[in-house]
DNA sequence: CTGAAAGCGCTTACAG
DNA sequence: CTGAAAGCGCTTACAG
């Protein structure tokens, strides 16, 4: 029977719909008789009573729903933990978590629209025209991407994380350095400003401006960029993150170099593959749980309408030293 | 202004909420005369006005909404690859593809109770009363998981992933087979299927029976394993998948051991980093665009109604051979 | 070709 | 403590 309404749970209870929805809602400030109440309850269950969503969301004006718009970008570990957090921080308010991925054809308005959510959790900035159409809608809009004026950012500082890199190749002697960038435009948001941290890193300890050269995940590719590294000096390489690390530890392989005598290299991520690489490989580490927590926190400020952000977690990143450097 | 309705565009145009809907519905078997139908459009484009999602599903008894269900498994590119298709080939239809990463704690009828979805895509198998639940709610329900019974079922069948390794490391000449098995319980569907494939593969070429180890991500964990297959006799291992493999790998360094001399390793998935590991990984490849492709049309034929899935496509399972065996 | 009216299923002042 | 009624915003027979 795909249509029980709180009218056939009334009929079957003997009492009106408003005390069903009452019942059913525990609304606060009224008192049910408990014989009612049970046996409305009672009437519910076997009838397999659900109310209509749409028509709670019609009456409500709202929904208990929370989207979350993620960037076309490949997702990774660290997102999938990001919204295992949120959506148990979220449930506790009675919000149910959503998740599209950006990708398709249909303009992003046609979801929201269909979904209208209470809220809408964006990994990557929204268009500024979108952003004020959601709000309008009368949804809160979070955008989690490290921008000049977001305070509610979550994500680590990205051009830290190429700062630490080179800080810590300067540390171990090295005094001419090469990038390893990823190729990907998806991932540009994240490569331009981790390269640029990078190249401060080498501006402040007085060096030379690295030698910054895209690599793929293949040997070719790789193979390519070592041999240009090698011809301009260069002894060790930051990589945009551990797959370009392993990438780049495999084109070494091909010019005969061993690591990291002949090139050291750091990567980013702290994949489990990248212990598992020969020579294991150094890399950044990034503070996952205590973003995920940030996130959700955020999330629920601004659910509350609050105006202050909560504090951000200080950066914490770490560089997890194995046999490459 | 949160709340422009379509009585806002009639007032505008001069005309009823009739005609605002017959015009932007473009309702067919209705004609409206130009002056009208222009007069309604732009009222309706200049008031920003965009209809209702709640009102409309409560008054057609559904939406426009496919929710796909994600199992706890971490998801990777080849599930991206799949919602991708998915998406696209759902927009011709005018449907948004919404998805739910199986976690957190709220039960999922709260989900797509909320959300009231056309159909819900499964990418594990539903309890049986949440899938009847589901078909009550009038909702279709596609399940994509491998199993007996199911015809719809996209992915490929596991069981063949395990032959296809086993097979192609006897033709390879090797007579005792180890198998490394991830310890990851979340995976459990397709790990058992894919041990109890190269199982019987064993079996058919009239081998002893494989030595089966569990290998988790860490150097340590897998010179475990390859200490007790060479105790074994074992000189080529089959792994669960790419990851495992790069694990094997690596505790095959530990030992001292050459691959594939002394130990041949082949793995699943054919990631970009098989192809970078030492020695390069051998792999079986999944045609993932046929698999997506059909996913795409067996959700299409269940929205249509058919009762016929459309035809499987050949497995096309490939080794792609490295350095590893 | 266009409009007045009913009704989708719920929640919530308001009255008793 | 409980009920009759209004109204959320839309679509669609039905009538003109």
């Amino acid at each position: 029977m795909p249509g029980v309404t709180s009218i056939d749970v009334a009929r079957a209870s003997g009492v009106s719909r408003t005390t069903v929805s009452y019942v059913l809602n525990g609304t606060p400030g009224v008192t049910i008789s408990e014989g009612t109440r049970r046996r409305v309850l009672e009437a519910a269950e076997r009838l397999g009573y659900a109310p209509s969503a749409a028509a709670r969301a019609l009456r409500r004006g709202r929904t208990d729903l929370v989207l979350c718009v993620l960037p076309n970008w490949p997702i990774g570990p660290l997102l999938d933990l990001m919204l295992d957090h949120l959506a148990t921080a979220l449930a506790d308010r009675g919000l149910s978590v959503l998740v599209h991925h950006g990708r398709g054809p249909r303009p992003l308005s046609e979801l929201w629209r269909a979904v209208t959510p209470r809220a809408v959790v964006g990994f990557a900035a929204f268009a500024p025209e979108e952003e004020r159409a959601m709000r309008q809608a009368g949804i809160q809009v979070v955008s989690t991407m490290v921008e000049p004026d977001n305070p509610r950012a979550f994500a680590a500082d990205q051009a830290a994380i190429g700062r630490v890199q080179v800080e810590h190749l300067v540390a171990r002697g090295h005094r001419t350095i090469g990038y390893a960038s990823v190729v990907d435009p998806r991932l540009v948001d994240f490569a331009l400003p981790r390269l640029a941290g990078a190249r401060a890193a080498c501006a402040d300890a007085g060096l030379p401006d690295l030698v910054a050269a895209d690599v793929e995940l293949s040997v070719l590719s790789a193979a390519d960029a070592v041999a240009r590294w090698r011809a301009s000096g260069v002894t060790a390489v930051a990589a945009y993150n551990d797959e370009v690390a392993l990438a780049v530890l495999a084109g070494a392989r091909t010019h005969g170099l061993r690591c990291p005598d002949d090139l050291a290299v750091i990567g980013v991520d702290d994949l489990p593959l990248a212990a598992l690489a020969d020579p294991a490989l150094t890399t950044v580490g990034q503070p996952i749980g205590p973003q995920a927590h940030y996130l959700a926190a955020a999330v629920l400020a601004t659910l509350d309408g609050d105006s202050e952000p909560p504090p951000h977690p200080a950066e914490g990143l770490g560089v997890i030293v194995r046999a490459s450097t």
